[in-house]
DNA sequence: CTGTATCCGGTACGATACTG
DNA sequence: CAGTATCGTACCGGATACAG
């Protein structure tokens, strides 16, 4: 593994060690931007379950309009997590599959994913309340 | 846990079965949307490091502005991921810290920061080379 | 030290129309 | 079916100045 240059975001796997060093350039942002999108990581997802085609996919990815699918669909593809195929059919048919980077992607993902879905209602009720308080209530030390 | 609307979000964790339903209403989205933002989870895994100040952040979380780093701390505030806290003192003195629930978020990311940091070559280097081939060599079946 | 207020530009995203 | 092209906009985020 490389060396990590970002102090702070490697305490979280090692231990909770305090990191020493000052903050350098942030190279862990270019992989991180990767999902950090509208669609990808709902697209990679989708894609765990095997291949699926434009149309598939732009069903099951609730919400996504065809020009947003299509601009995802090619990052994604840049960046090695997917691979387009085009088979050569009247009418055409195009697919998308995960690259073995994207299935590691989406390995490391589904921690988040499932902690997203099981405290959906944790975030709604801390919101409700802030916004319910807001003004005053300050934790003072 | 709760029942998942999203077909293909849950795949990951429990198999790679195939979801027959159509995509209803998303509220994962809700909760992902935390961490989709540019500073959010930088934030969160220094604070795991322990309770850390305004400026210590400011230092440690390279590049952010004072701005940003205001807005993403209140808005993490209000989604109960940490706790904001106000010692009275002169010069003044406000510390973050995690809340249960962002110590659980932190625990859920970290397989996904750990997965950017020892990757980032392998996108670069699909990058590169999707740029290098950009025109043609398309995968046909 | 820990913010807030204001301005402002880039761009991510959506809507719509058109194409091989 | 699987896209491109074009246009419009909301908003994220940076710069700067000011404040308790």
């Amino acid at each position: 593994m490389r060396h990590i240059r970002v102090p702070g975001i490697m305490e979280v796997t090692v231990s909770a060690a305090h990191s020493p060093a000052g903050a350098e350039t942030c190279d862990v942002r270019e992989a991180l931007d990767l999902i950090t999108d509208k669609w990808s990581l709902y697209i990679i997802s989708n894609l765990g379950g095997g291949p699926r085609r434009f149309n598939e996919l732009k069903r099951v990815v609730s919400g996504v309009t065809q020009r947003m699918l299509t601009v995802s669909l090619r990052r994604l593809e840049r960046d090695g997590v997917i691979i387009r195929t085009v088979h050569e059919l009247m009418p055409p048919r195009v697919s998308y599959r995960l690259t073995p980077l994207g299935s590691s992607l989406l390995q490391a993902a589904a921690p988040l994913i499932a902690w997203s879905s099981s405290h959906i209602s944790d975030i709604a009720d801390a919101r409700a309340s802030y916004d319910r308080d807001s003004s005053r209530s300050v934790d003072i030390a």
